[in-house]
DNA sequence: TATTTTTCTTTTGTCCTACATATTCAAAAA
DNA sequence: TTTTTGAATATGTAGGACAAAAGAAAAATA
């Protein structure tokens, strides 16, 4: 069975440069060493030596971490440890144009699945205050069945909902999403036609949120996403 | 309010270097050329001289897309744009020790929201073969209450869930966050003592794949997980 | 002519040296 | 005692050199 995912059918490039080893092997001595944020590190020339490679190597590797968040460094000052940004890495790569096909369709279930699981976090955690902003967003929606004001409304809607939950981290990881949640949306259309509209609509969602459980919440999602949940392969 | 992020609370060491400049902008180049996986990039010197800075700047930036999988290089061929691991960057920074407290509870209720929304894509998917498996699982668990065993076989369970879902990045995103739900589990036991037990049982779960909807494995899975849902801050 | 072998060329990977720059820390001056 | 000055130091950037791999071209052989 060939996979969609081309990493899968041909065999990685083996080719380990001096960067990759001594980037895990810092990791590993961060871990070890139990570094702590704020921590200083040893500096560039002695990590070299000790490594025994050039500083150039030990730069590289450094850099690696720099983006991710993990170090900081000043000058004169030395290197430390910081505290990394989760969703960094993730951030970087969330391309739908350069992500393959499995991996695309991977992260659209992902959205179905939080979307689904959110309701216990968002009956904790909505406010009045929120309640009333998405009963604005609900009523400028009236009426705009057209596709752009309409995917732009899906998204403060369903964007709102995030951030109800509190939950930043959350409500982050979902904005990174939705890119490729749109995507998947469009090719599908491409092939098979505008999709269907599921019959629970927004104000539906809203009016629940208002007064009823995170049990009938649910329910109504499920019937508000049910479009996307038919297509599901096998 | 003083936040518990300390990124939130002090302000961000501004210094951008040449490194982080030529990694956005390398990034910026390779979206708006609209490049493709396979495609070949300019080589180090040509990119170097294009943006007036060293050789060496623009390795450190190439060895971060390196990093996240977006490039792949080879000598004399020179570099090609790959297809990035979505979940690589994750995987890096994902050590509960050197993470804030306010993303520690973040991923915890993440988690949640994954346990409690993928009840239709276990539905839609799962075979006979999986809940054979699962059942295998259920069966060795029992007796079991004893710290290390329990862990262990709570891991098992829900990771096999994970899997049956036929969703990799799905699953492996899943296994990434363990490590930190552990962790604030047992942070959470130093400080109140051991933790409830819900009233529902991984054997009364996999009667409900075997015979139930999905609304009902949502329902039973809220009461499994409503030791944590309980503690749930506002 | 076709095919194999050898040599050349190119691009990444690694090392090295040098110097600019920012920042700390201590000594000197007010 | 306070302020100013200056030396020391670690990172940031530049540029040159060469090794290694791998493709391309040239030469040698059947």
């Amino acid at each position: 069975m060939a996979s969609k995912n081309l990493s899968n059918d041909i065999e990685k490039i083996a080719s380990t440069t001096m960067a990759d080893v001594v980037e895990t092997r810092l990791r590993e001595y961060l871990k070890k060493k139990a570094f702590k944020p704020g921590d200083a590190l040893p500096k560039e020339l002695e990590l070299a030596e000790a490594l025994d490679v050039s500083r150039n190597v030990v730069r590289e590797a450094l850099s690696r971490l720099r983006m991710l968040g993990m170090i900081e460094s000043r000058k004169k000052r030395g290197m430390i440890l910081a505290e990394p940004d989760i969703l960094g890495g993730f951030e970087r790569v969330m391309d739908p144009l350069i992500l393959d096909q499995k991996t695309l369709k991977d992260l659209f279930e992902l959205r179905l699945v939080l979307e689904m699981g959110l309701a216990d976090l968002l009956y904790a955690r909505m406010t009045d205050k929120d309640l009333k902003e998405l009963e604005q967003i609900v009523n400028k929606e009236v009426n705009k069945v057209q596709k752009p004001f309409k995917v732009k409304y899906e998204i403060a809607f369903h964007g709102k909902l995030y951030q109800m939950t509190g939950n930043e981290t959350f409500t982050r990881f979902q904005n990174m999403l939705l890119p490729v949640f749109e995507y998947v949306v469009n090719e599908e259309e491409k092939i098979n036609g505008a999709a269907k509209v599921g019959k629970v609509t927004h104000r539906d969602l809203l009016d629940l949120l208002k007064s009823g459980s995170p049990e009938d919440f649910r329910h109504a999602m499920k019937e508000h996403l049910s479009p996307h949940f038919e297509k599901l392969s096998r």
